[in-house]
DNA sequence: TGCTCCATGTAACACGTTACATGATTGC
DNA sequence: GCAATCATGTAACGTGTTACATGGAGCA
């Protein structure tokens, strides 16, 4: 499993709530990793109870149950006991292939709407991993090891956007 | 859910056994859309029971409990049905940039071993995927419909493989 | 005889999704 | 005052994974 282990490096970049790591699981590293704010409170009371993180009342909680959780050595240790084991590589799944073979199977279901569809909602996301990475990584000042290295998650998450638009376009030329 | 969908469509290519299907979501549909035998059999069992296939004992049984499964009229409209709804892109899940980002958060973890291997498993797969691909689509002869589908598919796999042989040289050299 | 592959399944558990509930704070 | 958002949770269910079980067929 590894939602807890993506869950504690949110929390070793930043001590959150689990609200506050809902929110970040919807941007940056839920790019390549969802979760609902469901499975983050599950995770979060298992590695408190595992004694991976700590939590008490948050800083700004006020009258609220807001809380603010830290990881322990025993997390770090653990991530990196984690992030040093070999992993399978990632598997696709894709239902608009399923589609498309089904449409390959059936006869005509004429999918070019939705591959319409599709390709906007790439282009979005594009110009918005384009706009991040001018903003946080192409402003000509050097750049540190850790953000070097997100720069370079960003850049997966572009090729990745890039590679789907070229590639729906072409299976729209195909099937127009 | 689709894997019920993924199933249907992999019927109607060609009626089979529960077995055979889960073969089958080994190769060709697993490559993005993996499934297990167990998997497998549960949809099976529940399609039949809704009425979406029926299934007798194979032709080929003997004295074996082989079963042949076949798709009926309401599972072709139930396919039909499902691949013109629209549906939410893919959402990556990937294991390894979590990892990196715990890398970057940590400070070293000497994640270069781990590139080298994932590298060497990509080659691997987009040279599997080159073989069919020239076998099946690229010797000359016009191609029908559904055999371009294909081909756009499986070339969307060597699009996926090129680019993480790319990626990984890339952050490779990043880290070296 | 013993090994591997074919073929189907049960059971238990872990993970992911959806719906619902509760109460405080912020903004109009 | 009302709606939206912040913040945390419970419950139920559906999907995915792992381990185990069973028996026939083919082969050395």
């Amino acid at each position: 499993m590894s939602l807890s282990h993506a869950v504690l490096t949110s929390l070793i970049e930043k001590s959150s709530s689990g609200y506050d790591l809902a929110r970040r699981f919807d941007k940056s590293i839920g790019y390549f990793w969802h979760a609902t704010h469901q499975q983050i409170y599950r995770e979060l009371a298992r590695m408190e109870a595992a004694g991976w993180i700590e939590s008490s009342s948050a800083p700004d909680a006020g009258k609220t149950r807001k809380r603010e959780y830290r990881v322990l050595d025993a997390g770090r240790a653990e991530l990196a006991r984690w992030a040093s084991e070999p992993s399978p590589p990632m598997d696709l799944r894709d239902e608009f292939m399923v589609k498309l073979r089904a449409d390959a199977a059936l006869g005509e279901l004429d999918l070019r709407g939705e591959l319409l569809r599709r390709i906007a909602l790439h282009r979005e996301r594009l110009a918005h991993y384009r706009e991040i990475e001018q903003h946080d990584f192409l402003h000509g000042k050097p750049l540190s090891r850790e953000a070097r290295i997100h720069h370079m998650i960003l850049k997966k998450g572009i090729l990745y956007e890039e590679g789907e638009i070229a590639w729906n376009g072409e299976m729209l030329g195909m099937l127009g």
